[in-house]
RNA sequence: GUCCCCAUCGUCUAGCGGCCUAGGACUCCGCCCUUUCAAGGCGGCAGCGCGGGUUCGAAUCCCGUUGGGGGCA
């Protein structure tokens, strides 16, 4: 097969590109100019965009021996997962700039473009398992589990899938790494990467205030509507936070607050007790599946953060929307993040988290405003 | 103006002479975790309003003082 592999310049893409030219691929070497001004004094190495990155790839592939390009696609980036990142942030919600970013930019973009070229497939680093079964293929979770990286790819449908390539489903972080040291690649001992890769300094809270301003606004008690603090912007807080409220009194019963809300309209933020938090019913936007749709209700497991339990629930699919009633009560469900839908360790499909709600105590969601359901 | 009550980390408080170099909770800060934002785990900063006494020894008792809250005026 011809393969385009995507070298990110860390240690995870660097291996799989290996295992894709030692398994006879006719592979060719593509790093993604995802920034438009790459800085090249970042350190901690975070994301997967600097200059330094970029030279990293350029020297695996030349370890590899094979051809090497970089693809300019910070326009694309900018306007598929930037921008919407910041505009989910201005409606209260918390978006996953990954999920979009693998939905639009190395499947989709990338993929296009190497489809066009002629390629197969495009391989790449993330930790996930293919299986191949009756003619379709199934994504399913990694085998290392604790680097499993099947959410931020649950929204691939199958051609996606059909058309890409995951060599480390199978390997452990620590073999990755042993492996890439045995091959003499230089990017075995880099260190891993967090935070969202545009946002340098790993402050997200600053960077969306140097983008929307600040706009100051009252911390309220979602049962008494008692202010409680103040704060430089809503859309900086998300459901479920406890930290960075800066209450300036402490509650009676010495009790932790957290975000049950956030109100963008009057630009309030919401809060309340741990309990308030709890949500046993999810409604998502237009969900995406990885094979053939799902008819009528069935029993499965949801995943609502990346690195969250799967828990035990029934979902009602549908075109329009995917509705998950969950067995038992979560905490802190933010719209904006992704819902994965899993059986077992079977990738199902994935939809957008739109609203909320909890059967048991209705009262306290009925105080905090409708999460508004509005399209990504 | 007089009588009574109260006064501890930023906040809410434990403390009722030696176990207090003052404990906890909330907030805040740091670290860990983590290719999202958050949970979470671990650690840290920070206080006895002030001045006199009593006592071997006072956050704890007494007097005064300052600052708050009540009945009388």
């Amino acid at each position: 097969m011809r393969v385009l592999a995507a070298l990110s310049g860390g240690v995870d893409s660097a291996v799989a590109a290996a295992r894709a030219v030692d398994a006879g691929h006719d592979v060719v070497a593509v790093h993604l100019a995802l920034s438009r001004n790459p800085s090249s004094d970042r350190t901690g190495a975070r994301g997967c965009c600097t200059l330094e990155d970029s030279r990293d790839a350029r020297r695996v592939a030349d370890a590899l021996g094979i051809a090497f390009y970089i693809w300019d696609l910070s326009e694309r980036f900018k306007a598929a997962v930037i921008d919407n990142f910041v505009n989910e942030y201005a409606q209260g919600h918390t978006p996953n700039p990954c999920i979009r970013c693998n939905e639009s930019i190395k499947f989709s973009a990338v993929l296009d473009r190497a489809i066009a070229l002629d390629f197969d497939a495009v391989c790449t680093g993330h930790y996930a398992s293919l299986v191949d079964r009756d003619g379709s293929r199934e994504l399913h979770r990694a085998v290392d589990d604790t680097k499993d990286q099947s959410y931020v790819l649950a929204v691939l449908d199958q051609e996606q899938l059909k058309r890409s390539m995951f060599p480390l489903g199978d390997s452990i972080k620590a073999d990755v790494r042993r492996e890439a040291s045995e091959r003499g690649l230089l990017v075995a001992e880099k260190p891993e990467s967090f935070d969202v890769c545009f946002i340098s300094d790993g402050d997200t809270a600053g960077w969306l205030t140097s983008k929307l301003g600040a706009q100051p606004g009252d911390v309220r008690d979602v049962t008494t509507g008692e202010v409680l603090g103040a704060h430089e912007g809503a859309y900086a807080f998300t459901v479920g936070q406890r930290r960075g409220l800066g209450l300036s009194r402490s509650s009676a019963d010495g009790e932790p607050r957290y975000v049950i809300g956030v109100d963008t309209a009057s630009n309030t933020v919401l809060v309340g007790l741990s309990h308030m938090l709890d949500v046993d019913e999810i409604t998502t936007l237009a969900p995406r599946w990885c094979g053939a749709p799902p008819v009528g209700e069935f029993e499965a497991l949801a995943q609502i953060r990346a690195h969250g339990e799967a828990l035990a629930c029934t979902v009602l699919p549908d075109d329009e929307f995917l509705r998950v009633s969950l067995s038992d009560p979560v905490r802190g469900v933010a719209s904006g993040q992704s819902l994965v839908v899993y059986d077992g360790t079977r990738v199902i499909g994935s939809g957008t988290i739109g609203s909320t709600r909890s059967s048991r105590s209705s009262s306290a969601r009925e105080l905090s405003p409708p999460a508004s359901v509005t399209s990504a």
